[in-house]
DNA sequence: ATCGATTTGTTCGTATGTATT
DNA sequence: CAATACATACGAACAAATCGA
């Protein structure tokens, strides 16, 4: 194989130049920078190649450039300039063992909360979502991937929309890694489960119970993430043991 | 005051028709692009804004740019268009309620898994920053703000990047907002309670008991949530319930 | 209110380096 | 090796917006 080591552009190179001057404090908030011109000079490039670095930043928020007023720092760079890191970590090079695991974070509690907030309309609408799913699962074989709108609809209802955006991309990127095509070998029994689990998912709900929606949710994540990996519950033993016992209590009222 | 229309680039513009075309379908992924020179005579611009909004679409991974090869369409340039709508949507434009609802969510989930997996040279660091916040506490009139790191590495130590670094921002934001102008103002006692619950976690974390410790760091946020909004446990009460059940149950043994 | 200086927005022409055939 | 196609990069120029004298 060729090493093909990606060459840098000078444009890539400002951007990283400039971002460096304004973690270091160099370049304070709300500054104006000098002109392009200028800068151009001072980076020994010429004016093109610097328009395409400050464009970059100002499509992340860094930088703000008004016509005939200059280049300024924007207020909100140095909360961009992290929210750019936190980009760059999202760029598909998690692995899937961490994306469920995210998932098996967020999901539970957005469960939680979509059942608190979510309007008896929005209910209804899950359960359109769900009985479309049966349907599309008797007449051809049903990916597990393709269940995901009941989930992204459930996330969306929890009001929360940072963490119902990011669990848009975490599915996204599920969907077009190995485990989609993983999914596809899964016995027929295991799809038919988590059917049920989204059923009585949706009955919790409907009930208007958080907490065992949250919980039920917990378990189908956890149950596909078993199957990715069986060695994952070690560290999980607590907190299903912490559940059950939760589940017995209540059996006994 | 002055409405100020922000007047659209070209690039800006471009680079959202181009992200319709991915989306709909029309540029599929991995495909080859006309030439620089041909795309912005059909775009009907010039090839220098081509070439800023081809940048911008190459930064954030939707593109694909070799000299001597061409443009293609990014492998991961469905993802990365989500993860490129996620992050306008983290661009600080989330309440402060919001983003303390997210750290209620995460955070005590982060702080089982680093209570699991965190070695025991990362515990005796995290005491260290403790030591040194009361201190500072000690000397100076300690912001809440100023407490983030202890959490920051927290966060690391859960192994999960995705969301350590969603918190990161999250923080980030919450310091450069009102909350933390808020926070100059609250009580002393407050500020002391503050610090005993990062000494008790730690403790917890010490003893290895994941579960504990989830549950102190899921206290702590909350109460600074009740500071700011003290209608928000309407929706938590049920949570907070469960919780107490449980220590209840502990010390009956 | 007009003019002029400054700065970004936009375009064109040209040269160079790189990869494919 | 030569020819071709392409991205990379530079320089000069004009238009449009902003601000101050």
């Amino acid at each position: 194989m060729i090493p093909t080591v990606k060459k840098v552009n000078l444009s890539t190179q400002l951007v990283e130049a400039m971002v460096k001057l304004i973690e270091t404090g160099d370049w304070k908030i709300g500054m104006k920078l000098p002109s392009e011109v200028d800068m151009a000079v001072s980076f020994h490039v010429s004016r093109n190649i610097m328009r395409e670095s400050l464009k970059v930043m100002e499509k992340f928020g860094i930088l703000d450039s008004q016509a005939g007023k200059g280049t300024f720092v924007s207020d909100t760079a140095v909360i961009n300039i992290h929210n750019m890191h936190f980009f760059e970590s999202l760029k598909s090079n998690s692995s899937i063992e961490m994306l469920l695991e995210t998932r098996l974070i967020i999901e539970p509690e957005l469960t939680y909360y979509a059942t608190l907030r979510c309007t008896d309309e929005e209910i209804r609408s899950l359960r359109d979502i769900l009985q479309n799913d049966v349907k599309k699962h008797e007449i051809l074989n049903f990916f597990h991937t393709d269940d995901f709108d009941f989930h992204v609809y459930i996330a969306r209802y929890s009001r929360n929309t940072i963490l119902s955006n990011l669990l848009f991309t975490i599915l996204d990127q599920l969907k077009s890694s190995d485990y989609a095509k993983f999914n596809n070998y899964v016995d027929v029994d295991v799809k038919n489960e988590s059917f049920v689990d989204h059923l009585t998912l949706l009955e919790a709900m409907e009930k208007r119970d958080p907490l065992l929606a949250r919980d039920i949710m917990y378990d189908h994540i956890f149950s596909r993430i078993t199957i990715i990996n069986s060695s994952y519950d070690t560290d999980m033993i607590l907190s299903r043991k912490r559940k059950e016992e939760r589940m017995a209590e209540e059996k006994e009222k």
